[in-house]
DNA sequence: TCGAATGAAAA
DNA sequence: TTTTCATTCGA
């Protein structure tokens, strides 16, 4: 364990950002133990610190102050990296103190303060850090990259591709709440399952096709991806952190951090530099992936790289394809970039850049411990030769002579004659901005801007808003650091350098990175341009770029403007109803009004639009970001901005995370989701929880794709927009609809469920399932189930038995269940039993009371034609009120009416029950089972009355 | 953190 | 055949 796990009390901002150190919670360290400085040096990323101060524990946003204190007081401690940590293991034995995972919330406003709580440590400490260094030093190395190892490849793990009716969930929940206020999510999810069951084939067709192209392309993009990475778990046993996080989690963060696995050793390097700073090595590796991977897009053209070309075939053979599965051909092909997905090129280059400040940055602060970790950036990067930001990187880290950022900051500072650095921080702004403004879909990209060049604090508002996109950004990085790992150093980096020209922004950058590292501002520039083969390859990116840039720049407005245009305008076209709905309704989507009837179609084509748009819009951004921030003023407002967050390791970390989260939610809605889902998405981190649960899967190799899965999830994001959104009441409509169908056919002779394919099993669900249902309105009604439960329970298997004896024997009357029953829903059926009892929320379109409205109906039918004698002295009064609610149902919607309805539709089936046994009688043996079932329905029946 | 739904994949 | 896990988000 003393490698995986970590405890952590209060997790320090830095830390926190790292959602890796979560999944191990073991050791725990006492704060008094350690030093800060100590703490700070030999911090790696995968490090926890804990604050002494328990205030920490609680960091709110709010709590802004008591964080702050907390740090200042040094009482941190760290929690050593997985190799490191044995020792900690033992601390946190020893403690006692109880390992708590704690989600905190990424403010940006603790982000400030935290950040410049950190720079004022960082220049005290730093001194006291090299002193550290020596001990930590190459263990540091080696286990950060472990850590990075390990994170990228827990972290990496691809979401499996949502299946048709998840789609459908996504798609229609915010209807379903938003007619059903009331309802939680597991009641619109029951909702959303008899609307699903109740869709039309064809519709649903197209959202299982929706579904299979997504998974197609995921595959594609992820060829090794297994939908149970908990095989893995063995592992597992050990890190008994699972508690929060998913096993597979746990398993693979254990065993990157125990394991110090030789890819994890090469890689580490990368990482460690960073110094605990950089919280997560492999985070930045996995920014820089995904900035690259845009670069390369972007860079493609100029450069001649093999694969750059093989990416512009593959553009064009993709175009033909769904974007999806071009998107999917693009990861696959790790090093190309499909040119057809220029926005997100322009959203990498930016982020790339940023990336590539805080690596610079970290690489500053690394120096000190030697050029391990500029070679482990190398390695990163390495793999990535076509990345020419990578080379920027590596170079600027190499270069650099001098350690920290925060010198160079203040050098620059001091120092007038730096206009280079300026120039070169002001580069940055623009690139942070650009990054900004690409990354966050939101509105505050533009003021992020401004805001960053400005002030420092707006800076750091701003950045944490990008954050969203930084997540995903991370887990890519990581795929990517992973793939890198086996293709690592294939390339040179040299390759990558060539975006720097001096025009360009990143250039600038590059040049206020290997100043600062060297310290020389300004003779610095020239010797490193030389020094770098690529300069004049990145010359002629920038080049390319500025010459983009002008185009970028205005279109970027309208690109955003018309994307969301485009999105509303798909949705709506695409989404008519097949009823007309009610406009009344207010359908959360521009559907609402207009239910779709073809959605397919109308995806298909916004896709393809959408993308090269995109691109475009994307690139004008950053030309325009670019140009906007100019002033020196906000160069240097910038410089600090740049610089602390650069510093604030935590900073990045969440930037990256909420990247990640921001890929993956844009991928989920375009237009909307962006604002509201977002916006909460974007500052909660939450470490263990659903961040954290982004399983990694190590068994793939290829996390390269990362990048690629990112288009794909735009490109999914689009397509699903597409999808066509149907309003409620068609769902009503059909219901009803279907449960005439229904009734009818149950009158005529029942449903036969599929007699073909495991009626029986159908039949056994089915009845379980109504069973259940029954109980669930018992509930409601407030049926004191207690007597009754173990009744029903009984009577329910008994009854279970009757029918699975009934459907054997009679196959087609009795069971009539809709639909086959898949394995899943006896699954349901099992686990809900009795004891589940259905909360409903309204309990008007919960599947339960669907079923129950079939039941009935076939049921008094049944009842009536065999005239039950078997029912007893309730059975009648039952089979009235069945009637009279069947009508209420029919005619209302009322949840109370449903309710009444389930009674009386359980009593019905009791009575059907009864009946049946009273049939089979003779060849079942009355069981004492079936008696107690017969007996619980009519009692309930009657507690209804 | 659980759960409610369905479904696909894996064990 | 059974488990996992994908989305959503209120308790």
């Amino acid at each position: 364990m003393k490698g995986d796990t970590k405890l952590v009390e209060v997790v320090d901002y830095r830390s926190c950002h790292s959602e890796e150190l979560y999944q191990v919670d073991k050791g725990y360290q006492e704060p008094k133990k350690f030093n800060k400085k100590k703490g700070r040096k030999q911090l790696c990323r995968e490090d926890l610190v804990i604050l002494t101060g328990s205030k920490l524990t609680r960091i709110q946003q709010q709590d802004l102050v008591a964080t702050k204190a907390n740090c200042r007081l040094g009482c941190v401690t760290v929690m050593k990296g997985s190799s490191r940590n044995k020792d900690h293991a033992t601390e946190g034995e020893g403690t006692g103190k109880r390992p708590k995972r704690k989600c905190l919330q990424w403010h940006p406003l603790l982000a400030k303060k935290l950040l410049d709580f950190s720079e004022e440590e960082e220049e005290e400490e730093e001194e006291e850090d090299i002193d550290k260094v020596p001990l930590l030093g190459p263990d540091g190395l080696e286990q950060d990259a472990d850590e990075t190892e390990d994170d990228e490849s827990s972290e990496q793990r691809a979401r499996r591709p949502m299946n048709a009716f998840l789609l459908f969930c996504k798609r229609h929940r915010s209807l379903v709440r938003k007619e059903h206020p009331r309802l939680d999510n597991r009641g619109a999810t029951k909702i959303l399952a008899d609307w699903w069951s109740v869709l039309d084939p064809k519709e649903k067709q197209k959202y299982t096709d929706m579904a299979k192209e997504y998974k197609d392309a995921f595959m594609k993009a992820n060829p090794g991806y297994k939908w149970c990475p908990t095989t893995n778990k063995p592992v597992k046993t050990q890190a008994s952190s699972v508690t929060n996080r998913k096993k597979l989690w746990a398993i693979a963060s254990d065993s990157a951090k125990d394991l110090p696995s030789p890819k994890k050793v090469t890689k580490s390097e990368e990482m460690p530099q960073l110094n605990f700073g950089m919280a997560d090595p492999t985070q930045m590796g996995g920014l820089s992936m995904l900035l690259l991977a845009g670069e390369h897009a972007l860079t493609a053209q100029e450069v001649s790289s093999s694969t750059c070309q093989s990416d512009a075939s593959d553009s064009t053979e993709a175009c033909q394809k769904s974007s999806l599965f071009q998107f999917a051909e693009i990861s696959s092909n790790t090093s190309q970039l499909p040119s057809p997905e220029p926005v997100k090129h322009c959203g990498k280059s930016a982020l790339f850049q940023l990336a590539e400040m805080c690596l610079a940055s970290e690489g500053v602060k690394v120096k000190e411990s030697g050029k391990t970790k500029v070679e482990a950036l190398e390695d990163e990067e390495g793999d990535v030769s076509e990345d020419m930001e990578v080379g920027l990187e590596k170079t600027t880290l190499k270069d650099s002579s001098k350690g920290k950022v925060e010198q160079l900051e203040i050098e620059k500072m001091q120092n007038p004659d730096e206009t280079k650095a300026e120039e070169s921080e002001t580069a940055k702004c623009r690139d942070f901005t650009s990054l900004a403004m690409e990354n966050s879909p939101f509105e505050r990209k533009d003021n992020a801007k401004d805001h960053m060049c400005r002030s420092p604090e707006l800076f750091m508002s701003d950045m944490s808003i990008l954050g969203l996109k930084p997540e995903k950004i991370k887990k890519k990085k990581k795929k990517n650091k992973l793939d890198r790992h086996t293709n690592e150093k294939s390339t040179p980096k040299k390759s990558c350098k060539k975006r720097q020209s001096s025009e360009s922004d990143i250039e600038s950058v590059m040049y206020t990175i290997e100043a600062v590292a060297k310290g020389d501002w300004g003779a610095e520039r020239l010797a490193d341009t030389p020094r770098k083969k690529n300069r004049p390859v990145s010359n002629v990116k920038g080049n390319m770029l500025d010459t983009k840039s002008p185009k970028k720049k205005v279109k970027s407005k309208e690109k955003k403007t018309s994307k969301e245009k485009l999105m509303e305008t798909t949705k709506e076209s695409k989404p008519p109803d097949f009823l007309s709905i009610e406009a009344g309704k207010e359908v959360p989507c521009e559907a609402s009004d207009n239910i779709k009837v073809e959605p397919l179609t109308p995806t298909e084509e916004v896709v393809p639009q959408s993308l090269p748009e995109q691109v475009k819009t994307e690139d004008s951004d950053c030309v325009k970001k670019i140009e906007t921030c100019g002033s020196r003023k906000s160069e240097r407002s910038c410089k600090g901005a740049l610089y602390k967050t650069l510093v604030s390791e935590g900073m990045l970390t969440s930037l990256r995370a909420n990247v990640d989260r921001g890929k993956r939610s844009s991928g989920k809605g375009n237009s909307s989701d962006h604002e509201g889902c977002w916006n909460e998405e974007i500052w909660a981190f939450s470490p263990s929880g659903t961040s954290g649960n982004k399983k990694l899967k190590k068994t793939k190799p290829k996390e390269e794709f990362v990048f690629g899965l990112a288009k794909l999830e735009e490109e999914f994001a689009k397509k699903f927009n597409s999808l066509p959104q149907y309003s409620p009441i068609t769902f009503d409509r059909k219901n009803s609809a279907v449960s005439r169908k229904k009734r009818k056919i149950g009158s005529g002779s029942c449903e036969l469920p599929k007699s073909s394919k495991g009626s029986f099993q159908s039949q056994k669900k089915n009845l379980f399932h109504k069973i259940v249902s029954k109980f669930k309105h018992r509930k409601k009604l407030n049926v004191p189930d207690t007597a009754i439960l173990l009744e029903d329970r009984n009577s329910s298997e008994s009854a279970w038995k009757n029918k699975i004896s009934i459907s054997a024997l009679n196959t087609p009357e009795p069971v009539t269940m809709h639909e086959p029953l898949v394995g899943s829903q006896k699954r349901k059926a099992r686990k809900t039993k009795i004891t589940h009892l259905v909360r409903t929320a309204d309990g008007r379109v919960s599947p339960a009371a669907g079923t129950l409205e079939e039941k009935p109906k076939e049921l008094p039918q049944s009842t009536l034609q065999k005239s039950s004698s078997a029912e007893t002295d309730c059975n009648s009064e039952c089979s009235r009120n069945t009637e009279t609610e069947e009508n209420h149902s029919i005619t209302s919607d009322m949840p109370a009416v449903s309710a009444f309805f389930s009674l009386a539709a359980l009593a019905e089936v009791a009575a059907m029950e009864n009946v049946h046994r009273s049939q089979r009688a003779t060849p079942l043996p009355h069981d004492g089972q079936p008696n107690e079932m017969s007996q619980a329905p009519v009692l309930i029946s009657c507690a209804d009355q």
